[in-house]
DNA sequence: CTCACAATTGTGACCGTGCACATGCGAGCA
DNA sequence: TGCTCGCATGTGCACGGTCACAATTGTGAG
């Protein structure tokens, strides 16, 4: 009955060509920057394009060009602080040129609840893959699905310097190992993310590394899962032979159950026992004591991700991407080795 | 040279169709479930898709149907633990029903942001918005550019009760009120979220009817920005007039952020001051003292907003969604008054 | 003034899928 | 046997863009 109809299409380029006296490719050309256009006839497009509240249909688009526009992010711990930040980063970073992203998560890791995930971002056609899940059991399954479109995970920047986050990785793990030695500590313990996160290796190796350079001696790390629960767990566990001073965690969390734990035991920090976390998470800075730890550039490390899939999938990338190195934060949670452990040096 | 073509386009309906020997409408018919088609048919279409590896192409279904299948997500604060974990309940639900999701973060909440998030969703050619920015300007942008598609925010179910969320965000902001008012605190004060944001409102109002009840008179809440280090901040200009012996903070980061001030200044907690949180985020059952918080069911949320989002799309929602309530979880850092701000009661 | 050539614009087909509308075919019934 | 009816399947076009190519117009040199 009423003049306007309620739910007409919406208008497509043909429309518009219409009202502006033009062929349908002619606003094609618009659209497409075409350098081949007069000014007048394309003020007139524009215009009429305004006239209309005419938005191009994505989905046309991708038919006709073959291409989505779309990236696909796979990540496992969404909820952690960091890849959160890391995936914002991507999101904004793809949003900005253009890209569209289509997250999936993965609640349980198991290949059956992976190959669902990667065959729902599949289904949407997505150019690229960023995975947020650098478990190993991932990439099998990437390789047996013999997936088509480039992917990247938050460590590799492309195929030729895959290690480039590790790298950072392993620096970052070397620099808190290192602050603990120059405050005396010569019983250093470490606690490690899973065993099949390559980030987790990598802080496990940095550590490593700087132990033997110092010559010192150490135990097996403790393979965690990075919550802060099992971080209280490992505390429980630790204390029952007090063999060490200082505890470097792989991340945050784990710090702060550990920090748990050490309280319970009475045990005063830094005085008794000195610990250093991994990540920098933004309550690190008000737990008590508050935490000594690394601090991660996750954004930059989300931007680098998307930069490098944007040059996997052929394209020329030109903004600034690398993340910043990781930086010793030093808070109150690591001190000077407690006099009652400094005989053992005598050793030496 | 070789046998193989390396860029052949993906199979299509018409190449199964081939394969299968029938036409490609009848190989439509399958992928639609339509009632009409031979058992023996269907099966040698099938057959034909798992040979030819064929995956519908969903561009050229979202052209023809004119649906998209994907809905928007808008959120600010993603890297956030609670809306992280809606977000992924979101996503899981959305797969599940077969949706594509598709996201926006806002790093910074001015409105042209706003709608340049709003705009890159709604090219997308989403169904549905879910708003996990739950500010006034966030909805007053969505009014000035009249949305057409149906939006749900998390703490909405519906236009029918807009305020499930809210009562749930009242309701625990009473629990932990009345926590404190049964240990026998009656200076209790509120460190409350930004203005604008609708969580925040509802905890500071479920927290001043409940101190009404009890016939107590408080400060007028602080307000603040969800972050630990405005906690720390509120601590410091809290402890400049000690006239409390309780905090009920909207949010456990802004909680720890005051415990850590509270420790600088000296005091014991609970002994001195008791504090209770709210969102029971993973860190605040080993923080120190562990803390004292309510906890949400931020993933029924999620899921509660997908499926309400669901609803006023048209769709018939057949799965479980309601969240669990929101209930106290009394740890250490809440405890009975301290004897000292005992002498105040013999006034009543 | 005419022609070669570049700049600008138009025409029609096509991308992969779904819909509306035939069409063929066998069963049931008079 | 002939007719109607419902199931099973086929045909052609639309969706809203882009691409390849054709057609038209404009420009400068000879």
């Amino acid at each position: 009955m009423s003049a306007e109809l309620p739910k007409e299409r919406a208008p497509s380029i043909r429309d518009v060509a219409r009202l502006a006296g033009v062929s349908h490719q002619t606003v094609s050309r618009v659209l497409n920057d075409h350098p081949s256009i007069r000014d007048s006839t394309k003020a007139r497009i524009l215009q009429a394009m305004e006239e209309l509240q005419y938005r191009p249909n994505q989905a046309a688009r991708a038919l006709s060009k073959g291409r989505s526009r779309t990236i696909g992010v796979l990540t496992a711990s969404s909820t952690q602080y960091g890849p959160a930040r890391s995936v914002a980063a991507i999101e904004d970073a793809a949003r900005r040129q253009g890209y569209f992203v289509d997250t999936a998560n993965l609640s349980v890791a198991d290949p059956a609840a992976i190959e669902d995930a990667l065959v729902h971002l599949l289904d949407q056609a997505v150019e690229g893959l960023i995975i947020i899940a650098p478990q190993e059991r991932v990439f099998d399954v990437l390789e047996r699905m013999s997936i088509e479109v480039p992917y990247v995970s938050l460590q590799s920047t492309g195929n030729h310097d895959l290690r480039a986050l590790a790298e950072d990785q392993i620096l970052g793990a070397k620099m808190a190992t290192r602050h603990l030695i120059a405050l005396g500590h010569r019983e250093i313990v470490h606690i490690a993310g899973p065993q099949d996160w390559t980030e987790a290796e990598a802080r496990m190796q940095g550590f490593l590394l700087e132990i033997d350079d110092a010559e010192l001696m150490t135990h097996p790390p403790i393979l965690g899962d990075w919550t802060a629960d099992f971080g209280y767990f490992a505390g429980q566990e630790l204390l029952r032979s007090r063999d060490f001073s200082a505890v470097f965690a792989a991340n945050d969390e784990m710090a702060l159950g550990l920090l748990h734990a050490l309280h319970d035991a009475g045990l005063d920090i830094p005085g008794d026992v000195s610990v250093v976390g991994f990540d920098d998470i933004p309550v690190s800075s008000h737990t008590w004591p508050p935490l000594t730890t690394v601090h991660q550039d996750f954004e930059g490390i989300g931007r680098r991700a998307f930069a490098s899939l944007l040059g996997a999938m052929g394209t020329i990338v030109d903004f600034p991407t690398g993340p910043t190195a990781p930086c010793l934060v030093a808070r109150d949670s690591s001190g000077p080795v407690p006099v009652s452990r400094l005989p053992l040096l005598k050793r030496y």
